[in-house]
DNA sequence: TGCTACTATGGAACCAGTTCCACAACTACG
DNA sequence: CGTAGTTGTGGAACTGGTTCCATAGTAGCA
């Protein structure tokens, strides 16, 4: 029985054949296993080149139960906060010889697919999920099948997690256009009713440091200042419309994300309303083109969160480390050329 | 022996032996075979939702040769072209229940490293590789590995591919400046020097098409327009800052890429050189903030890209049917609001 | 010289599925 | 009633690694 070479990829089994060793022999030195002898590595070594073995990495993590990757579930990877925080992601898996498998969820249905079905796929060693909020019966089925998950941009249960003070986040912005002087400042944000579609929060908990600021600060709440439309620029233009065209129209606008003041200042160029003469915008996030569009922003650290979220898997994955709790990363505010005091 | 099955998940030999069938009935009944009896069908399925059994996928990835994951090796995935591309590819695969694994490459190291390891790996049952171009002795590391490749945005030997004419799409781009009326068009783009670092081709062949567009138009080819730097905003910038300092300066900007084109208009911002009155800008790709940013600029489709090497990818997985050959996707001009005719 | 300790090695058992062969039970038909 | 064909079923063999136990060989030492 020869092993045809052109068809057939070499085994650990052939490689000790023909260098007339054993199977261990052989796995230990791919393995770097000290306990063999000089000669014999080297006579496995050239075996394993004259035939150009490479040893299956899918049989490996059979044998060892583990798969060296991580999976991710993403909402909507194309945004570029998203993006920034799944290249964290990678770039800290890939120095420590992990690989990154990608799961985009663009619908409420892939999403609960997705939470159920990974952790039950045995394909990845750790979950990583990115600004969506698991339900407890998900949680508990994290628990059940053993995965180890740490979140991003969201908390729930007392699962691991990353993310930053969105209130806080909230109230810095808000804070820092009334410093300006406006008086008039409106809110443009996603839909409210977060819990029946993806269970997003970040906008939510924008909106009441906003609330909340306004409060402290004795300005009055004014629902007509408040829209909520799916996350996307063209919505937040068109929600910037009706706020613009109002009889009594904001000083100042604060879009609970950087993408969504895209849109506000599409609608203000639309109505050839001067940014910022005669309208400030304030957005969230501090993705890469807001520098190019000299938006003022509140950054919070994309890329860091994923690195860090990775960082908290390892130790989940390593088991003498205690599970790491939940961690908030710091924000800052980012003032460019889109705020100033409103016009006299 | 009892299994524990606070600490062990049930394995097919467990079903198995609760249900009082044999092994291989159990596995029929997982991958629904019709040679099972309704009533030994029930009973199984009833055992393994009493048991919580769930088949372990890197087992049967292991039995069957087959990962039902495609690898995707990216350079800088965190550019607006490379995300919209990967989402084409994610979605493609989804809908087919495969995984997506993804390599970003931002060195030429890693670049080398993704090639001669991942295909290798079998890890992945197939392999996308994304504006990268593969030498010889990878694609015959690829053929001896037995990995099917598709590669996007890029050609080489008779790999099968999805891409654009990217010198037409240079041409598309200077010959509507031509038809403008300007006659003094500046240049734009990536280092030429490409084998030495990622092989990358897009920018030169556009560099390519607005030379010759140039030449056939009967206008000067002038070096001195030409510029050449690192992909990103900020090095376009720099670059467009030495164009427009030229004792005769150009009246129209073409970048090789909208991320370019971005760099370009903010210098001309910096200068106060006003956007299109004194200063044409047209750019490549059409990325999302085009429309934002009222660039006009040469489409492709990105997500179609990656969705349709996917199917090419698919194809080269079923036996029976032939290697398809490279593909090109059609390209058009997009005109907004950054070319004019030049001033008078 | 004999005993112990350690090193180097071979290979069976194992991981959890799939595949396939053997076989039993039953039906169809001459 | 015998034979051929079909259907349903059990379980051995297989996938390609790792792990661990048994054992041979050798050095150290009294």
């Amino acid at each position: 029985m020869e092993v045809d070479q052109r068809t057939m990829a070499a085994t650990i089994r052939d490689v000790a054949r023909v260098a007339g060793v054993g199977l261990g022999t052989v796995s230990r030195v791919l393995n770097n296993s000290p306990l063999v002898s000089a000669a014999t590595r080297q006579r496995v070594l050239s075996v394993i080149e004259e035939l150009r073995y490479s040893p299956s990495q899918i049989a490996r993590n059979f044998s060892l139960g583990r798969t060296r990757t991580i999976a991710a579930i993403a909402p909507f990877f194309t945004r570029p906060s998203v993006v920034e925080r799944l290249r964290g992601i990678e770039a800290t898996l890939a120095s420590e010889g992990y690989h990154l498998v990608v799961f985009n969820v663009e619908t409420v249905a892939r999403r609960d697919e997705c939470l159920r079905e990974v952790p039950r796929n045995d394909r990845a060693d750790g979950l990583l999920i990115i600004s969506l909020v698991p339900r407890p019966e998900e949680i508990r089925a994290f628990s059940e099948a053993s995965m180890p998950v740490v979140l991003i941009d969201a908390c729930a249960g007392n699962l691991s997690g990353v993310s930053i003070d969105d209130v806080a986040g909230g109230e810095l912005a808000t804070n820092y256009l009334i410093e300006l002087g406006h008086r008039r400042i409106a809110f443009v944000g996603d839909p409210l009713e977060d819990p029946l579609t993806f269970n997003f929060t970040s906008s939510y908990d924008r909106f009441t440091g906003y609330q909340r600021t306004l409060a402290a600060a004795g300005l009055p709440i004014r629902p007509e200042y408040h829209r909520h439309g799916l996350h996307g620029r063209y919505e937040a233009r068109v929600l910037t419309h009706e706020l613009l065209k109002l009889p009594d129209p904001p000083t100042a606008i604060f879009a609970a994300s950087d993408t969504q003041a895209m849109g506000v200042l599409e609608a203000a160029r639309d109505l050839e309303i001067p940014v910022p003469a005669a309208l400030s915008v304030i957005g969230f996030d501090d993705i890469d083109i807001a520098e190019h569009l000299g938006l003022t922003t509140v950054r919070q650290p994309l890329f860091e969160s994923g690195a860090r979220a990775v960082e908290l898997l390892f130790m989940l994955l390593s088991e003498g480390v205690s599970a790491p709790p939940a961690e908030r990363l710091a924000i800052d505010l980012v003032i460019r050329t889109t705020t100033a005091p409103p016009a006299a």
